[in-house]
DNA sequence: TCCTAATTAGCCGTAACAAG
DNA sequence: CTTGTTACGGCTAATTAGGA
């Protein structure tokens, strides 16, 4: 209770009821201090108190919180932050991918066309040949396609409408 | 003020001196209620306190603040969730984009092969060829690749190493 | 009518505390 | 200690009252 008033005026509190903000010097010292150690000892923490004489007015158990708050609160803002970054790096590689993808599938079209035409020129123009099949020369186990229906349409599987919002 | 003794006992603490836990029941009556209308008017959250007698020690005041936290909370894990949900999607997304470029880079290989293989047929068996150019047949705009170098590392920029980790 | 001061309500950040 | 919860100060937007 005690309604404490309310906006307007300095008042000193004082009375530790409760709640106080502290000032953005206040601020600025704790988090300089928590720049250079984000987990004082509680012998640290009481020379603090009397090394500054901005926090002289601050109770040693205040200071032990606000660090508490201070570490909870960097955790938390750098599980965030970390979720981003991974989020704009794969958001990134992704578009990189399909680029990548995009210009692999022109790549297969063209040569999928020019061997066509190879093939007809070899089948017109040499028939006495060596080869021992008019299909596929390697197969390394894979791709073992006809070579015939490639000239588009060589997507495999179905991620079509990756709806994917920019994060 | 009003020390408030501490944990064990059912201390009716009554006096709001501060900081009370709500007991189970009471957080379970609040859910269900936020469950029915996230965001009460004030006269609204009056009703409640006066249908609910669980909640009828709990001040108008501290109702809203609870709702309005109860908001902030499921806000924070909400997105929380979003980001994890978008992070695997894209997570998925990369597998199949890497899974399918490595395909397409095979079929490429392969088509490469075969080119080689048919060009040279071409060339050793018909000479007196109405063609062209021993080059690229079909240009069409892109990919004035020599058809030379292809046969590996036809990887255009740099995403080699990307760590990313898996979430 | 339009504008401006005052009140109101919601949200954000954070101090303080409890439980684990 | 960390994590989660209660509570409050302060900012801002929306609403309203009163005066030019």
């Amino acid at each position: 209770m005690i309604a404490v008033t309310s906006c307007e005026g300095d008042m000193e509190i004082v009375d530790q009821g409760k709640y106080v903000r502290y000032t953005p010097e206040q601020i600025e010292a704790l988090e300089r201090l928590y720049h250079e150690c984000p987990k004082p000892s509680s012998l640290r923490r009481q020379q603090l108190i009397r090394e500054c004489p901005i926090l002289s007015n601050i109770e040693p158990k205040q200071i032990k919180v606000w660090f508490q708050n201070r570490r909870c609160r960097e955790k938390q803002r750098k599980e965030a932050a970390r979720l981003q970054a991974v989020n704009r790096k794969l958001t990134a590689m992704n578009k990189l991918l399909m680029e990548e993808n995009d210009r692999l599938q022109k790549q297969v079209s063209q040569l999928v066309y020019e061997n066509g035409y190879f093939r007809k020129q070899t089948q017109n123009a040499a028939l006495p040949t060596t080869n021992t099949s008019c299909e596929s020369v390697v197969t390394n186990g894979q791709n073992h396609l006809p070579m015939q229906h490639l000239p588009r349409d060589a997507s495999p599987a179905g991620f079509v409408n990756f709806s994917f919002s920019p994060v």
